[in-house]
RNA sequence: GCCCAGGUAGCUCAGUCGGUAGAGCAGGGGACUGAAAAUCCCCGUGUCGGUGGUUCGAUUCCGCCCCUGGGCA
């Protein structure tokens, strides 16, 4: 686990090739068939040289879940398994990871239709009339959820109006996370000025090989818009503003560039919450300290 | 050299009819159950360009100086 920029990809190569791993890419962007270069999904020859999962499953014009990804993820460490190989979950989105060790509830999938209802609905009386309506039906939830959490409202209504039940209700019970034995590795960024060089640097590198032309390929397919989730990542949402003509390229540029930021402090909010001891700074570890941690942890198993 | 407009938070700018100032963005912290690279919540002391003067009191008014645009030479 690690946030975005630290390094992830290249130490789970490593991994895999010395302890005849596997990868299964933690990524609600990697998935999308298509975004190649602003995810900075591994390319062609890293993944000849060890098989990955979980990439290129969907199309950008499809929307995955957290619960798609604990179904998927499942059973491709069963896949795995049963090659007698042992799985490395990498990636950075670190509700999947919680979803993947804690369990979901069992919900109802996204309505389309439901949301476009309640979205035509707050347009008119806005978000915080229907939060006012959730806490009528559903006060726990209304009572954890900001007025202003457009989202998180709109579900929490739109799974009532599907079961007729309280989100609270379902959320009372919780399907069994992975039973398996998990050994977390974490990449830190205790310098944060550091991360934030990296993170330009990188966003620079990913224009010079072609970014602005990967989201023009994408637009003119013409199934696609702004309002999806593939095209609201970091990076896309920003080039597609650039290619609409709202922004310059240095502007879009600084947007891309901070909105990354953004993401990897959100992730190192998670971050800070798992156990502590097994989090290496990302700027400066030994591999020999990871390898004898990997070693010590199938000892145990 | 002269004229005009500016110099206020990291950036872009409000504002103070004289009582030491506040927005957006950036940044920091936090939340997180089928959109999560999403969505949301909280956090604003900075020689108000410098220096003299007027004043009980100047970032605000006046003088001079410096810097940045634009115009005239």
């Amino acid at each position: 686990m690690g946030a975005t920029a630290t390094g992830k990809t290249e130490l789970a190569l490593e991994l895999a090739e010395r302890f005849d791993l596997e990868i299964v890419s933690v990524d609600s962007a990697q998935v999308y068939r298509g975004m190649d270069i602003g995810t900075a999904k591994p390319d062609a020859a890293q993944r000849a040289s060890v098989p990955h999962h979980l990439i290129d499953l969907f199309e950008p014009t499809e929307a995955f879940s957290a619960w798609d990804f604990v179904a998927a993820s499942r059973a491709a460490i069963d896949a795995i398994d049963a090659r007698g190989r042992g799985a490395l979950l990498a990636g950075g989105t670190m509700l999947y990871f919680h979803a993947f060790e804690q369990g979901l509830s069992r919900l109802p999938p996204a309505a389309a239709d439901v949301r476009d209802r309640l979205a035509a609905e707050a347009a008119e009386r806005g978000w915080p009339a229907l939060h006012a309506r959730l806490d009528r039906i559903d006060p726990s939830s209304a009572a954890r959820i900001e007025p202003g959490d457009a989202q998180r409202i709109q579900r929490a209504l739109e799974v009532y109006e599907i079961t007729g039940r309280p989100l609270s209700s379902l959320h009372a019970r919780r399907e069994a996370g992975y039973p398996g034995p998990v050994q977390r590795i974490i990449l830190d960024a205790p310098d944060r000025a550091s991360l934030h060089a990296r993170i330009e640097r990188r966003f620079l590198e990913m224009l010079e090989h072609g970014f602005v032309e990967e989201v023009e390929a994408l637009r003119v397919r013409g199934d696609l818009h702004p309002g999806l989730p593939s095209m609201r990542a970091v990076g896309y949402r920003q080039v597609w503003r650039y290619l609409d003509g709202e922004t310059g390229r240095a502007q879009m540029i600084d947007e891309a560039v901070a909105a990354t930021r953004q993401l990897a402090k959100r992730q190192l909010t998670w971050l800070r919450k798992q156990p502590p001891g097994r989090a290496f700074d990302c700027l400066n570890y030994r591999k020999d300290d990871i390898f004898r941690q990997v070693e010590r942890a199938y000892r145990r198993v």
